[in-house]
Formats: C-alpha cells, structure tokens, sequence
DNA sequence: CGTTGGGTTGATCGACCTCAATAAAAGTGG
DNA sequence: CCACTTTTATTGAGGTCGATCAACCCAACG
C-alpha cells in the first residue's frame, strides 16, 4: 500500500458543493476523521456548521502547488487527508524545507498578508479551503476559536524552535534520529501507532529539512539500516530500534 | 556610552509598587517608551489601567535567569529595557540560541504550561511581570489583545523560519551577515536609526544563534572588517558598506 | 598586579559536501 | 505490455569549510 491510497481520506472525491444545507454539513464534518486533532475540535457542532459553510473542498495531486512564498494570501486551509511540504527558496536555488504538513495541519496559522512560505503537496491530498477574509470574520466573532489557533501556532513555534537545535547544533546523524523521533511522534496522533513511519517526501526532501545534502541522508539511512536500527521500506521506514534512534535524537 | 545604559529605560529605577493607584498607572504607562512596540500598542487607555493593575515591575542585572527551561510557567513579561538570550541546553552542554529579546519584545506568547527555552539577561534589564493565570484572564476579557498577541506570535514564528533558513542553507559568512542585518532592522524599529549596531550578547552567544563556533564567529568579523563592510567598536558594530552586507544575507 | 572572561589568530583535522557513476523505480508513449 | 526517459536513491573518491586545539592579547576588577 503506498502512502497517497494509505492516507487519502476518501476514494471518492467530496462533492464540490460551495455551499452546503446545515444538516450535510453538519454530517460532513462528522465524518471527518482529522476533526478532533484540527482547529475544529475547538467548535460545537452548530459552529461547526457555520463555518463548514465557510469552506470550500479542495482535492490536490501530487506536486501540486498549494500556494507561493510572498504571494498576497488568499486563503487558508485546513488539511484533511495528504502531506505537504513548505520551504522557502533563496534566489540561488538553495531551499530550505520549514515543515511538512500533515492531516489534521492548518495552513495559514499566521493569518499574515502575504505567504511566509510555499506549499505543495507531496501526496494527493485533500483540503478544506477558506477565504481568509471569510475565515479572519468568523475569528472575531469566535475568541475561543482564537485562541485554539493561537496554541497551535505556539505549538508550531515550539517545533520551530527545536528544529533550530537541530539545524543549529546537531551531527547529520543526529539530525536523522531527530528527524525519524518527530515524524513518528506526529504519525502517531494520526493513526494506531504504526510500526512503519510513512516518509512521503524524498530524500532531497529531508535534506532540505535538515540541511543536509541527499547523499548525507541517505549515507545515514543506509548506516542505520546496516546496524539494524531501521528497516527501510518503499515509502517509508520501520523502526526496529526505537530507544536506540531516540537516544542518537536525545533532546 | 555602553549598551547596558544606552537602552536602560531610566536611571532611577521603578518604584516598586505591586498595585498602583489608577492615575499613576496611566501615567507610568503613558511614559513607556516601548509601549507602541509592545503588546500594550493594542490597549485602550482604560485597558492599559487594568492591565498595569496587574503587572509587578522587575529589574534584574545583567546574568540573571528570567526564567528556566522546562520550568513551570508562572510569568510571562513585557520587556521595557535591556536585552535577554532565549536558548535550548542539549544534556551534553550544546546550546542554541533561539532568540535575542529587546525592548517591547514579549517572553510567554506561547502562554503554554513549560517553558520551551531559558531566558536570561544579557545587560540590566526592566519589564513589567504578569502571573500566567492573570495575564491569561485578562485574555479573555479582551479578544483584540489575544488578536495583537497572536499577530506577534506570527511574526515570531515568521522569524523562527527565517532563521531555519539562515542555520540550515547559509554559508558561515551569510550567516554573520543576516544576523547583523536582522538585529539592524530590530535596532531601528526601537531607536532613531543608529550607524552602530550595539551587541550586547557575547561571540559566544553569536556563534549559538547562528551555529557556529567563536571563532568563527571572530574570524567572519574580522575578515568584514578588514574588507572594510564593517567597523567593530566597543559593545558593537558599526555597517560601513549596508549594501553589501545586505547582499550577503540576499534573502 | 594577578586573575578572569572575552576576543583574536594560527595550525591542523575531520564531518560533510561535491562530483561522478550506477542502480532502481516510476512514469510515458507506442 | 514493453522500450524509453526521467526521477530518485545509493555508493565511492576526493575536496573544503568550519571545527578543534592551542597560544596569546586585552580590559575589567578585586
């Protein structure tokens, strides 16, 4: 099973309604399976519909640009089902990868003018889209909605801040553990704790996370593979020795 | 003149009044310089009054701890003058440097229940402290001032990735370069913009932030110097080629 | 006036990058 | 379904940027 099919959130896309009746909208969000960990588990169910009515369904594919470093933001999103990348771009082509997005992530937690970063998705992906004008409106008329934004974007902070540790003071191989340690710990919100971690990004990718070329990423997989500390897989890595991993990661 | 008293707040310290009457309150308020800057920009006269109410005045000298690392949260502050370093320990003695705090700048966006980083001070240093479960209270009461602290949490975390760029794809050089065009711009939002850039942190804790060694850190300094991009004065630089070394730090 | 903490400079070393070749996988069009 | 291209991953050899180790300077300060 590969990663896009493992996490795509519905085999049959969401009908492009913009505007839906209360009760389907109230029965869409019920299903949504990202509810309770996205921004949403802040709602009740009659704020639930509203701002369900708020959003548009956004359906991506793979590579698809979600939006554009600098650009005026239009819109925030609340993601689904699917993975993303959001890096920045230096004018020589250097690229450094801020985070990867995953279910139950927002995009837009800034609420800023313009996009501090790009994002594209690594999967296909689905999304519900606001217009952040609409979105930013019905922030004002809910502060306890704000301030569910705000600790997540106190969270993301927080993550910002250890992957400053880790650009910042950490050995390649360190950087890896570290990086295997966090994307476990979020796959686990997500899912039954999968023994296999999901990596839908490459290994440029995770270069560019870690600030590592691919050829150091994969020299580290590969030395963690030969000392049997992982099991690499198509689309991902199992780890076969956690403690092992969590201690080369020790925050 | 040194750092320390060039951005002391005032010679005479703060009296230190746990509860002021209401009209000493509005006019010590009235009278902060950093107020604009700080979070206390989105308050109402009648607001700044209640908010004062709760805050207890703090002066510290230079090294001392503002708080720890891990710690319970108890406080979060409003910095008035001086400067702090806001920095992770790994268990081995590495450190990162995630932050430098001036004047107007908030420690506690977060309002989360540990703090994520220690902060100490770099020069003497006042703010005004507020308990956590005051200030939080008070939140709630004010929606517009969760908004003004969730704007600088943005622009915090704004930061925070920008700063993954400089530690992750920036050459050791670039690196300098940035830090002293981004505590340039910082400087000049506080002062009627200075040539010299004061640098109340040690190479030290230069080489923390950008993950670099003190050499390093010495040698890129000294190697602008000698190119004639910059001047090193006492507690300080002053930018004799702005240009170029804004092109080194080419965003 | 010795001590201490910060800063600079030099010599050497090594972790990671660069360049290159190959392999494996994933599209793509006939 | 199979050739063919393109993308991604791995592995090796060699080079380099920044780290490490060490010496020294200087100002602050008791």
């Amino acid at each position: 099973m590969t990663i896009p099919t493992a996490h795509a959130h519905a085999s049959q896309p969401v009908p492009a309604l913009a505007l839906c009746p209360n009760a389907k909208a109230a029965v869409h969000c019920e299903q949504c399976r990202v509810r309770s960990l996205s921004l949403c588990g802040a709602l009740e169910a009659d704020e639930l519909v509203a701002l369900d009515r708020l959003s548009r369904p956004l359906t991506l594919s793979a590579r698809d640009t979600i939006f554009e470093q600098d650009e005026l933001s239009e819109s925030v999103f609340n993601i689904t089902a699917g993975s993303a990348r959001l890096y920045r771009l230096l004018p020589d082509g250097r690229r450094q990868i801020v985070g990867f997005a995953l279910p139950g992530d927002f995009l837009g937690l800034a609420m800023s003018e313009r996009n501090a970063f790009s994002a594209d998705a690594l999967t296909p992906l689905t999304a519900c889209q606001f217009s952040r004008s609409h979105f930013s409106d019905f922030l004002d008329a809910k502060p306890h909605l704000l301030r569910k934004l705000h600790a997540m974007a106190s969270h993301e902070l927080s993550l910002a801040q250890e992957q400053m540790v880790i650009l910042g003071r950490r050995t390649a191989e360190e950087k890896v553990a570290a990086f295997l340690i966090g994307l476990r710990k979020r796959w686990a919100r997500l899912s039954t704790a999968s023994v296999t971690i999901p990596l839908p990004m490459t290994r440029q990718d995770i270069g560019d996370f870690l600030g590592l070329t691919v050829e150091t990423v994969s020299r580290m997989l590969t030395r963690l593979a030969r000392e049997k500390a992982i099991l690499i897989v198509p689309d991902g890595v199992r780890l076969l020795d956690v403690k092992r991993i969590e201690a080369m990661a020790e925050s």
